[in-house]
DNA sequence: CATATTTGACCTCC
DNA sequence: GGAGGTCAAATATG
């Protein structure tokens, strides 16, 4: 039964228990962060103890991040290079069964696809079997504002190129849901898709829902010194030029977006970011991508399991509007 | 001509 | 059956 090349089903519950924490750190997280004063009974000019809070919280939030990297979160199609951890688990809570189960990977029915009967070329069951398989990657999403001023200014190496493969009007939304995925799908197999929603309220906030991790080269060389016959339409950070069909606007500043951490502080209110939050920064290929400030120790590890295989472990770094799923 | 986007149809899940 | 997600043919773009 635990042969599964799956995680455990301690280890789902686990999993799911601690992103259950991780969402809920986050929001307080942001909560805190957020709006100084507006709505607060009582207004204490405790600004130590807000810094305090801040520093609990954030303590609370890398720890479950911590937590999440050490189950080498995330059950990638094939981690099976990766040394399994799933012996050193150590799930300690034996016994007492959370509530809400499969949450991760949904109900652990067997393998059966439901094959509706015929007409089931390779081709169907692949679509199944893809279909499966994407369900079961991680998945987190951000809120992201454009700045209106700049224009676009997009992350200036943006790694990934992205490529739309649809376009659905969800219900209860004004604005569509764009459908993107990585360029080299087909090529390396590369499973990193995302989602571009227009939030209804605020014309420049964007939700952006991420799901796998990019297993592509773009992912492990940023920028390839030489030839990259690829990617040209990459330069659309330029000024709008008004010359531009709104259209177009509109889908550069979908593609190219702008983290802002609203709430946070003060200072750093608006920056770029790849597409892709997770990096593989691991110390390997000129390492020299990452970077993130001290303040988030989340990438300091660094003794990661195996640096050469495909692991979706990976974390957004910035900002607390993040959902993990 | 090659590659990206659009868009209606199709599939899966609830 | 409806909603969300994906496919793929048609179309656009450089």
């Amino acid at each position: 039964m635990e042969g599964k090349d799956l995680l455990s089903w301690e280890q789902k519950t686990l999993l799911s228990e601690l992103i259950n924490g991780f969402d809920a750190a986050k929001k307080l997280q942001a909560r805190i962060g957020e709006a100084p004063s507006p709505s607060s009974s009582f207004l204490s000019p405790a600004t130590a103890v807000a810094e305090t809070n801040e520093i609990l919280v954030k303590q609370i939030v890398s720890s479950y991040e911590r937590s999440l990297l050490l189950l080498n979160w995330s059950s990638s199609p094939t981690v099976q290079l990766i040394p399994t951890p799933a012996t050193v688990v150590p799930v300690a809570n034996s016994g007492s069964v959370p509530e809400s189960p499969a949450s991760i990977n949904g109900s652990p029915r067997s393998e059966e696809f439901v094959d509706g009967g015929g007409s089931s070329e390779s081709h169907r069951q692949d679509y199944i079997f893809n279909s499966k398989k994407r369900k079961m990657l991680p998945k987190w999403s951000e809120k992201v504002r454009i700045n209106p001023e700049r224009g676009l200014e997009g992350p200036q190496d943006d790694v990934f190129s992205w490529r739309k493969y649809g376009q659905k009007d969800i219900l209860g939304a004004k604005f569509p849901r764009s459908y993107y995925r990585c360029t080299h799908r087909g090529t390396q197999n590369c499973w990193a898709t995302k989602q571009v929603q227009r939030s209804d309220g605020d014309a420049t906030v964007f939700e952006v829902t991420y799901r796998g991790t990019h297993t592509c080269s773009q992912a492990i060389t940023p920028r390839p010194p030489t030839a990259s016959p690829e990617k040209k339409r990459e330069d659309i950070r330029v000024r709008p030029a008004i010359t531009q069909k709104p259209k177009d606007l509109l889908e550069s500043l979908k593609s190219n977006l702008t983290v802002r951490t609203d709430g946070l502080a003060d200072g750093k209110d608006v920056f770029s970011f790849p597409d892709t939050p997770p990096f593989y920064t691991y110390g390997t290929i000129n390492g020299d991508f990452g970077h993130v400030e001290s303040s988030t120790p989340i990438f300091d590890v660094v003794d990661w399991f195996n640096p050469m295989v495909e692991i979706d472990t990976t974390f957004p770094t910035f900002l607390h509007e993040t959902t993990y799923y």
